[in-house]
DNA sequence: ACATAAAATGAACACGTTAACATCTATTAG
DNA sequence: CTAATAGATGTTAACGTGTTCATTTTATGT
């Protein structure tokens, strides 16, 4: 292996003064420069960086964790965020996926194993972690849950008013008899939207019925179930407000299996856009969560944050979400 | 920062001691361990990983690279091979994601910045990226294409033979006029599946036709207009073999737009049996591709490779594909 | 040509850890 | 009781890089 002491030897140098050419430190002259990095490049001299790291305290690797890889993390998720992120990120940055979930000893995750820390956050779950991330004095961005602490960097989806304004589209339409399947309980999302759905209902003076609340966890089979539950009721609802798309899908299945026909019999309105909503038949009306803009943003914020940690505040933002009318609400 | 020379201090003990203790070595006496693990915990010392690789030359990560991570791979691919690996790898090594295409300087790809590398393959372009690695002596297993150099641990799915039950499946349903939408041709699993196609049209001696052949990309839009051309023929055909899931989706929209009844007028088989194959409507019948299976073979071929290099040989290995029947084959 | 300042380079150390070798202590054999 | 030996710990160097401070070289003004 080549080091830099290697390439001093052959340019007739200190090692010192090739550390300095090689990263661009002006006090040295151009000619030897120059030299230096045409010896770099024939002897495909490639740095250490654990030596590296050692000395500059820097680890060059970002962790990105998840609430859970196993469960609750939609797909789609995952790899929009890891899109976002290595869109904004140096190459030479190593990008360290993990679920919090997973990790056993919390004092592994340390300053200098980690550059930054950037969380996709489901749940309260995750606020044991984000604190000892935030004790710990590692640049944090929170994505994806709203939280408290208004003392670290956040980005999230306006989830409420992406629902106020798909159930005022819904009411528009003419419908009054609205019900919601719920998402799992102990994620934020489910209960943002719940409250959105709320909002709006109490805004337009329309009764809210408790039969019309029925929960679900986010996956398929929980909104197949869930509409059976609907439809079984002495007075079905005309629209119902999907806490997911997949949810959405398992819905219009149920509908499916029980000669239902949508949107005719029954309206729907999904969350989170996925790539098959597009392509359910009939095509489902949801509301787009834009996820590769949320990562984008907060992977542009921890950059902020590792640069001057000083510098930039902790903000919390909002990105917009936005109604995506197809054609699974009917006008009555 | 706790170092180890901190807590040699503290337990009246050297720093060499305070490391091989923690480090589990058996020549410690019990009671100094005992006495140094307590004040390691009591300090909440952590280990500097920067440091133990400079001199172990060891880096504690395991590189996931996929052909590129905008394009061609599908959002399942990526979670669940995330989560076969994270379940079979070491808390302490992280796993960095990349993907190949965006990779500008092959030399910083180096065995001091990985310990393994487990590349997710589409296509012949990844060559150069993986003949690299293995120049570079880094331990390196190969998944989902199969390779020609044997020298190269490399897991795949027997696609062709998977292929192969369908096609006889349909066959056997009464079948005779089969068609196919192909997937992206710089893809190997499209010309892997194309040739399932043919050997199994051959061996059952049904004519192939020429105009039976639609190349799409494996997005759901090709699928979509794939099936159109074919709906367009002067004699269409009945069954349509879809190279993977989401083209059968666009597949089935196309149907739908034309009000061609799916599996009356027309039947349809994908590949991949992704989440939502199980809800269309009507349900897709679909080759189930073990991508989990495929990923947790592969880390722990990897595994053996990075622990004992000269002990384990090269092998090619195959994970057994499945035909789930669902509802969109017709029997005529 | 000389003094002086500025520019360029080098020597030595530091980062936190493991490892080879040396040393010390306790145990065993004779 | 002493020598030999095993067991436990310590000393020192090494990994590859960046950085402080000292030193050499070059440029500047008179």
């Amino acid at each position: 292996m080549i080091t830099i002491k290697d390439i001093a030897r052959a340019a007739g140098v200190s090692h010192t003064t090739v550390s300095r050419a090689l990263n661009g430190n002006p006090i040295i002259k151009k000619e030897t420069r120059d030299k230096i990095e045409k010896i770099a490049a024939e002897l495909n001299y490639v740095p250490n960086f654990s030596a590296k790291s050692l000395v500059t305290r820097k680890s060059f690797t970002i962790g990105l964790f998840f609430s859970s890889i196993d469960q609750g993390t939609s797909e789609s998720f995952l790899v929009d965020v890891i899109k976002g992120i290595k869109h904004v990120l140096d190459e030479n940055y190593n990008l360290s996926v993990s679920g919090i979930d997973s990790i056993q000893h919390l004092d592994s995750i340390s300053s200098h194993r980690f550059d930054g820390i950037l969380v996709i956050s489901q749940s309260d779950a995750d606020n044991a972690f984000i604190n000892h991330v935030k004790k710990a004095n590692i640049p944090l961005v929170v994505l994806n849950r709203q939280l408290e602490d208004s003392s670290i960097m956040n980005v999230v989806a306006s989830d409420r008013i992406g629902v106020k304004e798909a159930i005022e589209y819904a009411i528009s339409q003419g419908h009054r008899r609205l019900a919601m399947i719920e998402g799992r309980p102990d994620f934020k999302s489910a209960s943002e939207r719940k409250q959105g759905f709320i909002d709006s209902m109490l805004a337009k003076q329309i009764p809210i019925r408790n039969e019309y609340f029925v929960s679900g966890d986010y996956t398929v089979e929980s909104g197949f179930s869930a509409m059976n539950a609907l439809l079984s009721l002495p007075e079905p609802p005309s629209m119902v407000l999907c806490s997911n798309d997949n949810m959405a899908i398992g819905a219009m299945n149920a509908c499916y299996a029980r000669g239902v026909s949508i949107p005719e019999q029954m309206s729907l309105i999904g969350f989170d856009d996925i790539v098959f909503a597009k392509y359910t038949n009939p095509a489902l009306t949801t509301i787009h969560r834009p996820i590769a803009d949320i990562s984008k943003l907060g992977t542009q914020k921890l950059i902020e944050l590792m640069n001057k940690p000083e510098d930039t505040a902790a903000e919390q933002l909002f990105v917009k979400t936005q109604l995506i009318i197809r054609q699974t609400v009917s006008s009555i």
